[in-house]
DNA sequence: CGTCGGATTGAACACTGTCAAGTGAGGTGG
DNA sequence: CCACCTCACTTGACAGTGTTCAATCCGACG
C-alpha cells in the first residue's frame, strides 16, 4: 500500500464523523483511535489502530466515527476512489479490501464480547488484543491512557486502575510503569482466563 | 435478489459458526439471529434479522457466528461466488454488496453503543430498533424470546422483565402481551432518551 | 382442569460507578 | 540541583445498579 504520508500531533483530528470518507489510512508509527461522542456527553472509542493496521474503512461513503492521533503518528493516505477503480482490474487489491473489512467486523464482534462480560475479563481482552498486536516483546507498551481505555471498555477509569492493581496482586500482569505491562504467559495462551481467584 | 427458498423450523441452525461461507441468506418470513456461545458458556446474540434483511454477509469465507431461526422462516439462498462473480461485471451489484457490508457495520457500531448504556437504555435502543425495522403500525411483533433479547443486550432474563415493566409503570411502552409492544411516539422519534424519571 | 414453558416478581448480594482525596513522575523555572 | 507545578494515575468509602437464586404467575394446549 502506497500513499502520502502525513504527520499528526497527539490529539489532533485524523477526519470527523459525517465527513465524506474520501480516504483510506494506514498507520506506519504512532496510534490512533476512532470514537464517537454520544448524545449524553459520554465518548466510546471504537477501536484502536497500531502500526501496520488500515483505518477509515468503513464501507460507506461517510465515516461513522472520528479519528484522533493518540501520540504524534505518521500515517500514508490514499485516495478511497484510486483504489476502489484500482481493485476492479487487480484481484489481489479487491481481496485485500474484503479482508480488510471481514477484519474490521470481527474486531467489531470481538468489541461486543469484551462488552459483555466483567471488568476483570474486558481489562484481560483488551490486554490479549493489544499483546497479540503489539511486538511480540515480553511487555507491552501502551500509547493510550487509562481514559482511553476506560472509554473503549466501557467502564470508569478508576475501574480500570483498581482492575489493573488487581490483575498484578493476582500475578497476571506486571506493572513496569503505568504503560509498560508484561502478561503472564499462561493468559496469552488461554483462550479464555476462567477463573482468577 | 433471487435464490433458492427454504424454510427452516424454530430453533433449527442455518449455518454454524467456522463453517466455510459459501451462501448468502435474505429472511422473507419469520425470523433469524446470529450468535456465538461464549467459552464460559454464555451466549452472545450479535443481531436479529427479520423479512427483507440479508445475513450470512461476513466480508470473509468462514462464518464468525452461528444463524438459527427463531420462529418457523424461509430464506432466500444464493452461491457468495456466483454473486461475486456477477459482481464484477455488474455495477449495481457490487453496490448492493458494499452497501450491505456497510450497514453490518453500522449493525456492529450501533450495538456496542447500546452495550455500554445502562439496563433501560439499552431496553429503549432495542425497542427503537426493532420499530424502525418493523411495519410502521403502532405496536411491535417481538419474534425473539426474553432470553434472546438478554442475550443480545448482555443483560439478564430477570433484568429485561423487570425493565419492560418499569418502562411500562412511566408510560413509555404498552405491553399488550409478552411479545406485543407499542411505543409512545416521543421514544421514537428523540434520539436519546435522556431522563425517563 | 392440569401441565409445561416462558415470563414476572422478590430479597439478598456482588460489582461497578461516584465523589473525593492522595500519590507519583516528568517538566519548568529559579 | 532543587522546589514547584501539573497531569495522569491510584486509592478509599459509599451509593446505585444489575445479578443470583427462588418462588410465583400466566397463557397456550392437551
Amino acid at each position: 500500500m502506497i500513499g502520502t504520508p502525513m504527520r499528526f500531533a497527539r490529539n489532533t483530528e485524523i477526519y470527523g464523523e459525517e465527513e465524506a470518507a474520501e480516504h483510506l489510512y494506514q498507520v506506519t508509527s504512532g496510534a490512533v483511535r476512532t470514537y464517537k461522542i454520544l448524545e449524553d456527553g459520554r465518548r466510546q472509542i471504537g477501536a484502536f489502530y497500531l502500526p501496520g493496521d488500515i483505518f477509515g474503512f468503513e464501507a460507506g461513503d461517510t465515516h461513522i466515527s472520528s479519528a484522533e492521533a493518540i501520540c504524534e503518528s505518521q500515517v500514508l493516505m490514499v485516495r478511497r476512489s484510486a483504489l476502489m477503480i484500482r481493485a476492479i482490474h487487480e484481484k489481489d487489491l479487491a481481496r485485500q479490501l474484503w479482508d480488510a473489512t471481514a477484519l474490521e467486523l470481527r474486531r467489531f464482534q470481538n468489541h461486543v464480547m469484551l462488552l459483555i462480560s466483567s471488568a476483570e475479563q474486558r481489562v484481560i481482552g483488551f490486554l490479549r488484543d493489544m499483546a497479540r498486536r503489539a511486538t511480540k516483546n515480553a511487555a507491552i507498551e501502551l500509547p493510550m491512557s487509562r481514559q482511553d481505555i476506560a472509554d473503549y471498555l466501557g467502564l470508569t477509569i478508576e475501574t480500570i486502575s483498581r482492575t489493573f492493581t488487581q490483575l498484578e496482586q493476582k500475578g497476571v500482569i506486571s506493572l513496569l510503569t503505568s504503560r509498560r505491562v508484561e502478561l503472564r504467559d499462561h493468559v496469552l495462551f488461554h483462550g479464555f482466563v476462567r477463573n482468577l481467584d
